[in-house]
Order: structure tokens, then sequence, then C-alpha cells
DNA sequence: CGCATATTTGATAGATTTCAATTTATGTGG
DNA sequence: CCACATAAATTGAAATCTATCAAATATGCG
């Protein structure tokens, strides 16, 4: 990736796969400064307790959010690839910082806080944008929550794998396949169970058939048996919306104050 | 709690706890069209894929967001008191529900989709602050996630009970106090543990002093001593802010656009 | 080639679940 | 205010999943 200069279009583009924007908005958006940074895998590029100022977003790679145990253990909330903001939330949260780490090389923008601040204010449409995208988040959050507490590991990992797919767009029909950079340590971090654990898991779930973990890839061959087996249901991801699907509060009900 | 009226000013408490919001802003909040409802205790008041079009704020009791397995079990998501709005990021996100049971005899305030996208619309200070309660939110849920997966059956419950502890305001020096309707039952389905366990567990850090659950409340001897055998750090809670530390960036950006 | 990281395997220990019953509260109608 | 039904809390024993400990084998990279 090197030398390649990237814009904010994937992030736009996220936000206007769930919400309506107007050209000029998406324009203000592409216009917002933003800072390239390449993080090689495995580098924490935020830490805790820096008071930041900017938001991260991911153009390139895969990147987790994270939270650190008194004794060093890690356990990842989210995992967050091309077009996601990790701490978009810091916009109005400044104080409530995570640690991220890049899973796999990655290109972060970093975009100021302060220009965030001017341009949700500026434009309405962009700030409810911005909160439906942390909305998301937090629904996303909730699963995982499900997923570490009333599922066995087998299932917790396909799960994690399902929602990786329909993030990626790769979901449904045969042979799914998308990135996965993840270590079987990482994976363990995400799903709370131990490497070891994963190892046999992983193997467990190559010998049914119903994915395969390797070279930091995924392969579904059958995507409606893994679903089944992992009790997914993808509409909390609010992925695939039609255009007339998205939303757009702020102007809809300006007029009538009942 | 028969026959009493309430308004939304627990509402508009919390959400001027942690945001600067203009006295026009908070009258508008509180002249909110509101509908009263009372409901039992383990009463399901608002169920999965009902497309509702109303926020729930509750002004008196315990709320548990749920999700549901296939086989029935539940998994508590969140907990909710008064001032919250448990499902408030379906004013953006209306497809995006959570069944919600009241966990002890509670009264909820329906406010409409249509008058809180108006008046989020109109000030976007309000819009503002209805974000950053959501971004708490997401904040609590992704503790969740490191408390059911890194930390054992007693631990889960000290954390939880110092998470709401603090909500009530109720956090910091010797005998601890505060309503805990839970049954046991339900703190292994917040908390994902079985309730034969919780049931030891609870009794477990009765022995150790740390925590009393019985009888619908909670009391803890010492603050401290239950928060760092928790491992409790209460930050991402934003409790306890100061005003100047409340934000308000919709104006305070507003000129510069760099 | 050789160190560092990641994956794999085996054996054992432990925490928690599961299953089954019993006891103890709580609430309601007569 | 008691009797009954129901819900909640409690206890015991056995079964499981997962963690832990220890070591061997791959893999990647300078």
């Amino acid at each position: 990736m090197t030398g390649v200069n990237f814009d904010l279009q994937p992030f736009v583009g996220l936000l206007t796969s769930r919400s309506r924007l107007s050209k000029i908005e998406e324009d203000a958006l592409l216009a917002l400064p933003t800072q390239q940074i390449e993080v090689n895998r495995h580098k924490d590029f935020v830490t805790p307790d820096q008071t930041v100022d900017h938001v991260s977003v991911v153009v390139d790679g895969v990147v987790g959010r994270f939270s650190q145990m008194s004794d060093g253990e890690r356990q990842i909330t989210a995992l967050h690839i091309t077009g996601d903001a990790p701490d978009l939330h810091t916009v109005v949260l400044h104080t409530d910082t995570y640690p991220l780490q890049a899973l796999s090389n990655a290109t972060i923008l970093r975009v100021p806080h302060g220009a965030l601040r001017t341009i949700a204010a500026r434009y309405p449409a962009i700030a409810e944008a911005f909160w439906r995208h942390c909305s998301v988040d937090t629904a996303i959050t909730a699963q995982w929550v499900v997923n570490v507490t009333r599922r066995d590991s087998r299932m917790r990992i396909s799960h994690l794998l399902c929602e990786m797919a329909v993030r990626y767009e790769a979901d449904g029909g045969t042979d799914v396949s998308f990135p996965f950079p993840l270590t079987q340590t990482q994976i363990g971090e995400a799903t709370g169970i131990t490497s070891v654990h994963v190892n046999r898991s992983v193997k467990g779930l190559a010998e049914q058939g119903l994915a395969f973990v390797a070279d930091q890839v995924v392969r579904i061959p059958d995507w409606d048996r893994l679903a089944e087996y992992a009790e997914f249901d993808a509409r909390y991801l609010q992925a695939k919306l039609q255009p007339g699907e998205r939303l757009r509060i702020v102007d809809q009900a300006s007029a009538k104050v009942r």
C-alpha cells in the first residue's frame, strides 16, 4: 500500500449506505482535512488515556478496538474494516477513548475533531449520519455480549465470521471468502476463549465443513449452513438497505410540531 | 406509584448531566408529548419485530433490554433506571428494536418518534445530546463484553453492582445501598451464568463481606474494596461531570471551517 | 540460517453447567 | 388470616466445556 493516497470515500460510502445525504453534504465530508497514517500489523496506534483530538478512519486493513485488564489480558470489543470509524463517538465523548490496534497492515486517515464538529454543526444531516453510525456500533456490541455469553466456542467463532462476511458484503450463496488477518490468539481475545481452544474450535469447524480459517482468509463453503449453525440474523447490521430505507430525519419532520 | 403523574425531568436531568443545553432547549424537551404507562414486574412492554413508533423513557423502576435465543434463553444486554431511554437509538434506527422487560414495577413515558425527530431537527444541541446519550450506551455495552469474558462469576456480579451504584449516584464511602430488583435468574441473564451459580456466587460475595444482594436491594459495606475487587473504573460512565466538562459541540465550532 | 511469532498437540485441573429436588418466599382468593 | 398456587432461592452430585500447563512443530522474516 506504500505510496497510495487514500480519501474518505469508503467512510462516506458506509455512511450513505444507511443515511440519505445530499451531494453537497457528501462533498463536504470528502473535503474534510485528513492525515494519512500507515500502521504495521499488531501495532497499537491509539493508546488509552491519551486524549485524542482526532478520529481514526480505517481505509485499508483491519483494526481492533479493545480493553485491557489489569493483568494485561486484552478483550477486543469491536473489529473495524475499510470505511469504519472506530472512535467516531469521541466527537461527542472526548474522554471515552479505547486503544486501537492494527490487526493487519492498515491505512488510517486521521480527521480532527474540530473539523468533524464544524461539519456536524453546519450540516445536521451529517450529525445525524454520525449518530446513526454510532448506533449501529452499539447494536453490534450488544450482539457481541450475546455471542460470548450464550454460545459455545464454535458458535462464537462462527457468529463472528458471519458478522464480518456481511460487513464485507460477501455473504450469501456458496464459497464465501473474505480477508481475516486475526491470529488465533486474537480470535480468542474477541470471543473470550483461549488461543488453545480457538485452535481446536477452528479445526472442529473445518471438520464439520462449516468454515475454514487459515492464512488470514476465511472460506465458507455454504453460507446458509453456517448462518443457521451460528443462529445468525443479519438484520442488526443494517446492511443492504434499499435507498428508500435510508433515513433522513432532520428535515423529514421539521415542519409539524404537534 | 398509582395515580402519580410523571414528567420527563429525570430524562432531561440525565441529558444535562453530560450535555450543555439552554433553558429553551430544556423546556422544549419537557414539553414533548408523552403517554404514561404503568408496567408490572416481569412484563415485556416492548416486544421484538413490532415496529415501534415511540421511545420508552424510564421514569420509575428498573428495565432490562435483552436478546432472545432460539431456545428461549434470554441475555440481558443493558439495565435501565430512572432517566434512561433504552431505545433512544430507534429515533435514527427504527428497525433496530430490542425487547424491553420491566424488572420491577415501572413507569414508562412513551415519546413519539415524530416529536423527537422534530425537536432534534429544530435544536441541534438536542440531537447532539441524544447522540451522546447513545454513545454512553455503547461504552457501557462494551464494558459488558469485557465483564462477561474476562471475569469470573463473582467479579462479574460485583462489576455489575458497581456500575449500577454509580448510575444511582450511590457510589463511594461505606454502606452503599440502592434498589436492585433482579431475581437471581435475571442476574444470570445479565452476566452470562446460570441461576444456580449466581446463587452460590452471591453467597460467596456475602461471605467475603463484599456485597449483599437480597430483598431487591444491594448493600455494599465498603465501596473501595468492592470496586478494587471488581477492577471497576467508573470513567466510562461519564457520571459526575463538572458543568465545564459538559460538551456542546454544535456551536463551539461553527465559525472556523479550517 | 536462526530468532521470533504462530500454530498445534497432549494431559490435567477447574469452574460452571446440568439435572433433580427441596426449601423458602410471595401473592391471592376465600 | 389461612390455604393454596406460584415464583424464587437453595442444595447436592455428576457431567462438560474450557482453561491451564508444557512442549513440539510450523512459519515468517532479516
